[in-house]
DNA sequence: CCTATTTTGTGAAGGCTTTCACATAGATAA
DNA sequence: TTATCTATGTGAAAGCCTTCACAAAATAGG
């Protein structure tokens, strides 16, 4: 059953095929919904800017998913991918910083459409701690430990300022949890079992910055 | 005076390399905060995990920076950096979409100090068009290509639901436009001279689940 | 001034990722 | 059943990025 499962496997699935892999579920939905039975690498890379040959050598990584001359099973796929990446379950996610970015967050549909369920949330201020998002009630930053310790509860996003990150994140581990989506613009310290993603919306910008002022084009003339 | 701008040297500068500058710009914030003169690539490697290696590697892309047995000066490194990323500089930006996220970003402080301007808002929805955020009035979609056809706008940040992202990006391709960032979970098709940066909140955390359900731990035994 | 020390800048090596190209296998049609 | 067509799965090649390792340059301390 779990003859994928890069444990097992031994292999080393590298991070860019597991992003991809996001991509494919996402394109399998929409060729889904098309009604299609089966889908070629060559439709699911036009849906997402790659190539052929890349889609079917990350699929080949976790087994022989297609039939030769025909394609991949749309729906069969789908549901192998999202066993690969663990979204075929509900995962229980506290939020720590209740400000602008948290606050939409606690009510951003494409998280709960993926089975990321936020179930509770922490702040410092004393203002909103004790009030009301979205059905659930603020609690005080000072329990974090004891309350995340045991609890249903897998994944932390952090969306307080960079300055009180790190603690914010040295608690988090403290209470046992190993995965963190981090919006604050620090590099967390973290011990090597844990996993943290950074999510750096003004890094984004840059990048697009120096694209414009470099004249970075495609298909510029040489 | 330009010396080091990727167009005259014709060297590629790889796409991980300019996200690395945003880093060190970042590391090099901190480094000005304590006071120092100097940096070495040691530090600035270690405040962004990386290696001293890949930061003098980095840098040298685009000119020599330090001094051999000192260091890179702090304070004019990172004018220099900032100078590369076109962050020296005001960048007006519009945003699409004034929803959960979208009105977020509107007060997101870390694009204000970056120099990114939020200045212009649009909607479709007739309850929000013409109402405040935080100072700008939001308008009407429908007016998209001819408010920002000649304005100072030169960048957009989309933050419409994915079925409608496409028509959005090329109304704003019709503008004139090229830098987009897409909040939307679609792959955008542009033309090649527009440069487009995707912000998939949920694909970091499917890589989470995926890391936990793998125990793809980085020290774990083989 | 000389020596020891530090740290940059950079070719070259190594490692990783993507692309190529084709044998293979199943589908389809007559 | 046989021929033709289509699209996968995958070694090998190519390309790209990171790390290594060291000469060179500057400092620091006598």
């Amino acid at each position: 059953m779990d003859e994928f499962r890069e444990t097992e496997l031994k292999k080393r699935i590298s991070e860019s095929t597991i992003r991809r892999l996001s991509l494919y579920h996402r394109a399998l939905e929409i060729v889904e919904e098309n009604g299609s039975e089966t889908v070629s690498s060559k439709e699911l890379a036009k849906i997402e800017k790659l190539t052929p040959a890349q889609v079917r050598k990350d699929l080949s990584f976790f087994g022989s998913f297609g039939t030769r001359g025909l394609g991949y099973p749309v729906k069969d796929l789908k549901a192998k991918i999202a066993r690969i990446l663990g979204i075929d379950r509900v995962w229980n996610i506290a939020l720590v910083g209740v400000g602008n970015i948290g606050s939409a967050l606690v009510s951003y549909k494409e998280f709960a459409r993926q089975g990321f369920k936020i179930v509770k949330l922490f702040d410092n201020d004393q203002r909103k701690i004790g009030s009301n998002h979205k059905g659930i009630v603020v609690s005080d930053i000072k329990n974090i430990v004891s309350e995340l310790s045991g609890s249903e509860i897998e994944m932390v996003v952090v969306c307080v300022p960079g300055s009180v990150a790190q603690f914010v994140v040295n608690d988090i581990v403290k209470a046992g949890l190993r995965a963190i989506l981090n919006f604050a613009p620090v590099n967390l310290k973290v011990p090597d079992d844990v996993f943290v993603r950074n999510e750096n919306m003004a890094m984004e910008l840059e990048y697009l910055s120096y694209a414009l002022v470099n004249n970075h084009s495609k298909n510029r003339v040489k």
